[in-house]
RNA sequence: GUGGGCGUGGCGGAAUGGCAGACGCGCCAGACUUAGGAUCUGGUUCCUCACGGAGUGGAGGUUCAAGUCCUCUCGCCCACACCA
């Protein structure tokens, strides 16, 4: 190994175990008491007091998502975004903000659960283990983390209140009249539930928390069932497993009731519009219309959903989704054999199978006709599995003429195309699906001919609705949130079964007093062998005495995910999830008493992987509890920022197989981390995808040494090698053999120093405002490369010079801030930490003269000096006479000067 | 297919419509050294001996002025994908 630029390993260790002995990062909740001496207090003029909100500094709270503490320790990735949010953290303390920066652990997950199948080891303590790993590694970071708020899901003191969260989903309903949640007690019971089983069943049917038997994709691997969105390409986001389609009985939250407002409220936050864009296409909000077409020989009507009602006039055959319920009901005794067939060839189809044929149009008739209700003609009613039970109606119209789809689908089977919209110029009407104008759309009742697609919707939608044939609808893609899965590491419904005197099974809440519900121990943790989950193989857990049994199902790994930033408000109360106090303090900056900031989390930082999943997740459960009442806010998170990929040496994606992975703990062992922290803010803008180079590691570590050289002795650093060489062993002792170099004194600065500073101080500040963190890494190099050239370094400008460095390299500012004199102002503040953030004076950047680019018709001949006083004249009296200017403008009439004040010249000749 | 993002030196990347390439890596030269994968100084977009010219994936356009704005086009990355 190189000689090392600066002791990091002595003065990184020191630092963090100063920051946990003197809980430099502790965040004070409004009543909580401020110790006597600690640097906030002192700051803010509350020490040893315990303040209200109102007395407290305004709050700002910096997220970073939590990682799933793995076996695999952390990777480069992790520290990237929460490097990025420390900075801040630590950049928001010094400008005298609270600073609510926290960590935990989404704990719950598969591998400790599969782990625990193949060794009998108890999931919890491999899931400790990982944790204690992940915590000396994040430790080792030195970020400003509040531990004394740290949270893990798979606590019972946690996932008590995950449970108690569910309950108050389960015992709600959402009120479509208000468009909010409502206790269940205040659900209108219809007259007709006349006995208390059918009341219980409607009321159970109204819950935002249901028992649904649905189709699921079962993983026959996992031994679980998946959500939607955990199956990718009909393979199982973990692992990669098929997933099959299978009906079973689950627990389902009722996420479409909050579609409108998910949407809408996306207009409210500041996030990217790239992932508003994703949130948005997730809950796919479709503007139509509904259309029943009659049968013929049936009573029932096919109801569909369309957003081109206005080619009705097209619709030439319909499709049912072989799952459809009609489908048994009108399929002809000729047609039955081949329909039965193809249901059966359609659900063996694994998700995979349909996803891979999908190139292939496949269907049977069913040997029914339906009627087109705008003209009477009669059209064969098809199966197809192109066509989705859970989308819409699970039926559609079918218009070859102006549907991708239905094109390939009656090109295949020869059913009719018929032309009902005309393309704007010349174009191919078949497939032609965009919007154009009305034609063979002529009944005896209605005509759409002539019309604009718009107009045409409007017209036939109108029409349908006064003969009762149809309306406008809204369809979204977004489904309710299968909730359940079978596994045992996961948190147990807080729910049990009893059977109702008519012999029905019907569920009923725990008690609040019985939380947490706790999984018991098994000696096996595998499925029961028909099937079941873990949870069933404890009998005595799961009957009770008084006949009743539990849920044996537990929740999803979203469910801890959902809230935990709101627990970290009030990580250890015993009484309530949050306190109201500190819930309204962190979160709800509007509230009475509080003056700054704003609604919901400040600034939140993860990967673009939860894009859709977890803040969906979070953001309906948010707004569950803000309808109850139990939080101020209608959006958990105000700003959210994704860090992006960091990708191998190669510009692969780091993986084992590539051989690509960096591992930060043989970094920090190297370079320090403040290095490693530097590097990885260095490396490009936050948001990008930007790939790992080591090269890039050692010089940002070459400008630490620079920076550490810039303050010390070497003559002192000798011998303080030369002790440690001598007394291994006490190497920490000896780091205050160090001295500061001569030239660091405490005298007045004049402006050759003042003037770069505080264009650092300005540069820095704006960039970590707008989290452009590696160009205000490059203002404080600049800084450094001019600085290092000094005479003389006065103490009053390398001070404020290391409060701009501190956020981003916190070890070595506190080290160096802490052997630098005293000021004539006093005594530097205890901790670096909480030094007021220097501001810039603007007087002192004012130049006295310019350097103004001369261009002629725009390109660059020249760059002369004027006095920043020169007006427009003199300046161009200046360019003029420019010497290099001057070939340029020999024999050639000079048409147009235009002069940008401070900027350029640019002088047009003919 | 749909939506979003991105194309700038050998590399990572800088540039409120106003000097393209800040800062760093690498490379080249020099200094100090017994030595250097240390440190310090200087240089480094390309073509040209030079004057100068060209240059931000490509082609047009707007403008006194375009990496930046507009149109078309090519390539790469990410997400969703039979959503009626």
């Amino acid at each position: 190994m190189a000689r090392r630029q600066y002791p990091f390993h002595l003065i990184e260790p020191r630092w963090q175990q100063r920051w946990e002995q003197e809980q430099t990062f502790r965040a004070w909740n409004p009543g909580e008491a401020v110790p006597p001496g600690h640097p906030f207090g002192l700051r803010h003029g509350l020490d040893g007091k315990t303040p209200v909100a109102a007395q407290l500094p305004p709050k700002c709270y910096i997220l970073d998502m939590f990682p799933y503490p793995s076996g695999e320790g952390l990777h480069v990735g992790h520290p990237e975004g929460y490097t990025a949010t420390d900075i801040l953290a630590r950049f928001r303390r010094a400008q005298g903000y609270n600073v609510l920066h926290p960590m935990g652990w989404d704990a719950f997950g598969l591998p400790a659960e599969q782990y625990a199948v193949k060794t009998g080891q108890h999931p919890r303590v491999t899931t400790q283990a990982n944790i204690a790993n992940f915590t000396r590694q994040i430790r080792s970071l030195g970020f400003s983390y509040d531990w004394s708020r740290e949270v893990a899901t798979t606590d019972p003191e946690y996932f008590r209140w995950t449970q108690w969260i569910f309950l108050q989903i389960y015992n709600a309903w959402f009120n479509p009249e208000t468009r909010r949640a409502e206790p269940i007690a205040t659900l209108p019971i219809p007259s007709g539930c006349d006995t208390p089983a059918k009341q219980r069943a409607y009321r159970d049917s109204r819950r935002l928390a249901y028992v649904a038997e649905a189709p699921v994709n079962w993983c026959p691997e996992l031994g679980t069932v998946l959500a939607n969105e955990e199956v990718v390409d009909g393979r199982s986001e973990v692992g990669g497993f098929p997933v099959v389609r299978k009906p079973m009985r689950q627990w389902m939250l009722r996420i479409t009731a909050y579609a409108e407002r998910l949407l809408g409220d996306l207009n409210n936050i500041d996030w990217t519009d790239s992932l508003k864009e994703m949130q948005r296409n997730w809950i796919g909000r479709s503007e139509g219309a509904q259309v029943t077409f009659a049968l013929e020989g049936n009573p029932e009507g096919i109801t569909v959903f369309t957003t081109r009602p206005d080619t009705l006039f097209g619709a030439t055959y319909m499709v049912l989704s072989p799952e459809h319920p009609l489908v048994a009901r009108i399929t002809t005794p000729a047609q039955r054999e081949a329909v039965s067939a193809y249901q059966a060839f359609a659900s063996g189809r694994s998700d995979l199978e349909r996803t891979e044929l999908a190139k292939e149009k496949t269907g049977v008739f069913t040997g029914a006709h339906a009627v087109n209700p705008v003209n009477g003609q009669r059209i064969p009613v098809w199966i197809a599995d192109y066509v989705l039970a859970s989308y819409g109606t699970g039926a559609i119209m079918a218009v070859p003429a102006h549907d991708t789809r239905d094109f390939e689908f009656a090109v295949k089977f020869g059913l009719p195309v018929v032309q009902v919209v005309e393309p704007p110029s010349g174009r191919d009407w078949r497939g032609y699906t965009d919007e154009g104008v009305a034609v063979n759309s002529t009944s005896d009742q209605v005509s759409l001919d002539g019309l604009p697609t718009p107009e045409a919707k409007r017209r036939i939608t109108d029409w349908l609705a006064s003969r009762g044939l149809g309306a406008r609808t809204i369809n979204y893609k977004l489904r309710d949130w299968l909730f359940s899965r079978q596994r045992y590491w996961g948190e147990p419904f807080p729910i049990v079964w009893r059977t109702g005197e008519d012999g029905t099974r019907y569920t009923e809440a725990v008690g609040e007093e019985a939380l947490p519900l706790v999984p018991p121990p098994l000696d096996d943790y595998k499925p029961t062998p028909d099937g079941q989950p873990p949870l069933a193989r404890a009998a005595d857990w799961v009957n009770l005495p008084d006949g009743s049994v539990r849920e044996t199902n537990t929740m999803p790994q979203w469910a801890g995910s959902c809230w935990y930033y709101l627990r970290y408000l009030d990580a250890r109360n015993p009484d309530r999830f949050v306190s109201e106090s500190a819930e309204r303090y962190w979160m709800d900056s509007t509230a009475a008493g509080s003056r700054f900031g704003v609604q919901g989390v400040d600034l939140y930082v993860g990967g673009t992987e939860h894009a859709v999943l977890h803040l969906l997740y979070a953001r309906f459960w948010h707004k569950v509890l803000f309808d109850l009442g139990h939080v101020s806010t209608a959006e958990p998170f105000h700003r959210l920022v994704n860090q992006g990929l960091i990708l191998g040496d190669d510009g692969q994606k780091m993986s084992k197989s590539r051989g690509n992975v960096v591992n930060p703990d043989d970094v920090l062992a190297e370079y320090g981390a403040d290095a490693f922290r530097l590097y990885e803010m260095f490396m490009g803008p936050l948001q990008e995808v930007k790939p790992w180079s080591t090269q890039g590691v050692a010089g940002v570590y070459k400008f630490l040494g620079r920076v550490w050289r810039l303050f010390i002795d070497e003559t002192s650093e000798t011998a303080f090698e030369q002790a440690c060489a001598a007394e291994p062993d006490r190497a920490a002792a000896h780091l205050g053999l160090i001295k500061l170099a001569p030239n660091v004194q405490d005298v007045p600065a004049d402006a050759h120093h003042l003037k770069p500073l505080h264009q650092c101080i300005r540069k820095v500040t704006e960039d970590l405002e707008g989290l452009r963190f590696n160009t205000a890494i490059s203002a404080l190099m600049i800084f450094v490369n001019e600085a290092i050239a000094w005479e003389v370094k006065p103490v009053s400008v390398l001070r404020p010079f290391l409060q701009l460095l501190a956020p981003l390299a916190p070890h070595l500012a506190e080290q160096l801030w802490e052997m630098l004199p005293s000021g004539p102002s006093g005594a530097p503040p205890e901790s670096l930490s909480y030094a007021p953030w220097p501001s810039f004076d603007p007087a002192l950047l004012v130049e006295d003269t310019l350097e103004i680019p001369v261009q002629v018709n725009g390109k660059l001949r020249d760059v002369i000096r004027v006095p920043v006083a020169a007006t427009q004249a003199d300046i161009e009296a200046a360019a003029l006479a420019s010497e290099k200017a001057r070939p340029f403008l020999e024999g050639r009439t000079v048409r147009k000067i235009i002069v940008v004040p401070r900027k350029l010249v640019n002088i047009v000749v003919a």
